[in-house]
DNA sequence: ATGGCTAACAACGTTAGA
């Protein structure tokens, strides 16, 4: 049996259950990791996602902003809760499962934006960025030491050419800024992994999970950016069976501004 | 590169997203 992830920065899971579960109805994914749930864990809608199969649940918030939950049909093992940064700012939650046989981690996670300025020294919230990076490639070392493993989320990067609109337009706008996406290819050397969306789609081709609010007609334009990824430790590459972007929900009623990713794995 | 939208909240402006 194939095992199916899916990742999606919601931006507030409770003003979108209806699109999820939406979603979630179509295309019953195994497991589904979100970003931005901006709620406590109190308030986070578990009974719709029970209703739906998802029975689950880890839940890493806070209120008002950023928090992440990953929620599955597969029972759950283990969680950890990861503070980055020296702050419990919600950005981080694996869980460990076992799928057909399969037996993996999960990391789900929020990387910070960074702010307008990319400019560690005038702008703290990209320095946070900067740090939080440096730290994700001090901990996650080592295809070895990670075992099977699969990272997901919204890593606010768009590490290659033609994962932005244009290259050289974006050299100097946070997200894909030389020293951003640098550390971003230093974590998946550091950790081994294999980008699985570029396993699929070739470099030389766009590839975008966001689009921004502000763009009066999103499709006509397509400024888009690729800030979510889908990532796997060498013992699962030959596993990889497919990735799909879920382009179509951008234009859903009152979208989020990210869209979904999910990933097969054979089981 | 601008543009100027979207959401949460001890809320009706401020902070945050990116």
């Amino acid at each position: 049996m194939p095992l199916s992830i899916a990742t999606w920065n919601i931006n507030s899971v409770r003003l979108r259950i209806d699109l999820v579960a939406a979603f979630l109805e179509a295309e019953r994914p195994d497991i589904l990791c979100l970003q931005e749930i901006k709620c406590i864990e109190a308030n986070f809608p578990a009974a719709a996602f029970r209703k739906l199969g998802y029975h689950h649940q880890v839940v890493h918030g806070q209120k008002g902003y950023h928090g992440v939950a990953t929620v599955s049909r597969v029972p759950i093992r283990e969680h950890v809760r990861r503070g980055f940064c020296g702050k419990d700012d919600a950005r981080h939650v694996a869980v460990s499962l076992e799928a057909g046989g399969l037996p993996l981690t999960l990391h789900n996670f929020y990387v910070p934006a960074g702010g307008d300025e990319p400019d560690p020294a005038a702008n703290e919230k990209f320095a946070h960025k900067l740090a939080f990076l440096g730290e994700m490639r001090d901990w996650l070392t080592g295809a070895e030491t990670l075992g099977p493993a699969v990272l997901v989320g919204d890593l606010n990067v768009a590490p290659l050419e033609n994962d932005v609109w244009s290259h050289k337009q974006m050299l100097g706008v946070v997200s894909h800024t030389p020293v951003e996406t640098d550390l971003l290819k230093a974590v998946i050397a550091s950790g081994g992994w294999i980008d699985a969306m570029r396993h699929f789609v070739p470099e030389d081709r766009k590839l975008y999970t966001w689009w921004s609010y502000r763009a009066q007609d999103w499709q006509a334009s397509d400024r888009g950016r690729r800030l979510d990824h889908v990532w796997v430790t060498p013992p699962l590459g030959g596993r990889l069976l497919g990735i799909e972007v879920k382009r179509e929900a951008r234009g859903w009623n009152r979208p989020s501004d990210h869209v979904p990713v999910i990933v097969r794995l054979a089981g």
